[in-house]
DNA sequence: ATAATTTCAATTGTGTACAATTGAAATTAT
DNA sequence: ATAATTTCAATTGTACACAATTGAAATTAT
């Protein structure tokens, strides 16, 4: 395999190279939405599923309060969404859609396949590329 | 395929986290040697080449110098190593290790082993997802 | 029932990331 | 040779990202 502390023999740094990329291609969709692309996550888990609390947000995406906390509050000065603490329990934050953050949905729906154009892999690549990203993510449980 | 706008339907996603946590993982290894994993593939790239301009790391990490400029200053007191002006084209400010920064080597040595213990894929996947992230960074150019 | 523990969002502090701009230096065009 | 352009690092401003901590609220253990 070679000296293991080169760039070139490395698995993360592609990974990260290509994330970092990939998220850099998004602003060319998403600043006309005025999204960024973590915010445009979490508007895509509120539209599948229209209320969740602020850990489970951070749970499906991978992030944690200290980076929700701030970009919900800014997504809601926007009239995004709201923040509604739970009469259940209320150490849970409830967001939900206004009507604008709905809105939204429809202008974002042609932000796909715009991206699509910049992945010039064949279908069948696609489709491996996705399921080693996600057996990987799967896998990697070093606490948190 | 179904509603493009989900997130289990995008590629972009599991890219992104996988990236993320996988950069998480490394700290565990990392924090030791007193490197973020950004400053650890900045040295990576100086073990290799020993001398480089800041445009150059920045062409090879995907990194401008936003990024670079603040976090070299870092690594220059941090005693790793020294950025001097070019002498024969003063726009560039060229990179050179210390002889601690040539040290720090030898303890980093072992962290891409202790990192391959979090992928656990087999080793044909480990070689097909290097070629596709690869092939996918190549293509990427929403200019630059 | 009360104490110990866990869960949750918020906060604090540090460190990337990158677009856009700036100003000096070098290259190219005329 | 001089003007126009390009290159380069630095700076400014905005936005994550996460570890660690805090304090309130809920759950569990005794």
């Amino acid at each position: 395999m070679g000296d293991p502390l080169l760039l070139q023999n490395q698995l993360c740094f592609p990974l990260y190279a290509a994330a970092k990329e990939t998220v850099r291609c998004y602003r060319a969709y998403l600043d006309p939405l005025g999204l960024t692309y973590t915010q445009y996550i979490a508007m895509m888990a509120l539209w599948e599923h229209k209320k969740m609390t602020i850990s489970e947000m951070g749970r499906l995406l991978y992030l944690d309060s200290g980076t929700l906390t701030p970009m919900l509050k800014k997504m809601e000065q926007a009239g995004l969404l709201m923040r509604t603490r739970s009469a259940t329990d209320e150490r849970n934050v409830e967001i939900t859609l206004t009507d604008a953050g709905w809105e939204l949905r429809e202008k974002a729906m042609h932000v796909p396949s715009g991206m699509a154009q910049f992945v010039n892999l064949e279908p069948g690549e696609v489709i491996q590329l996705y399921h080693l990203l996600y057996k990987l993510l799967d896998q990697e449980v070093c606490k948190r």
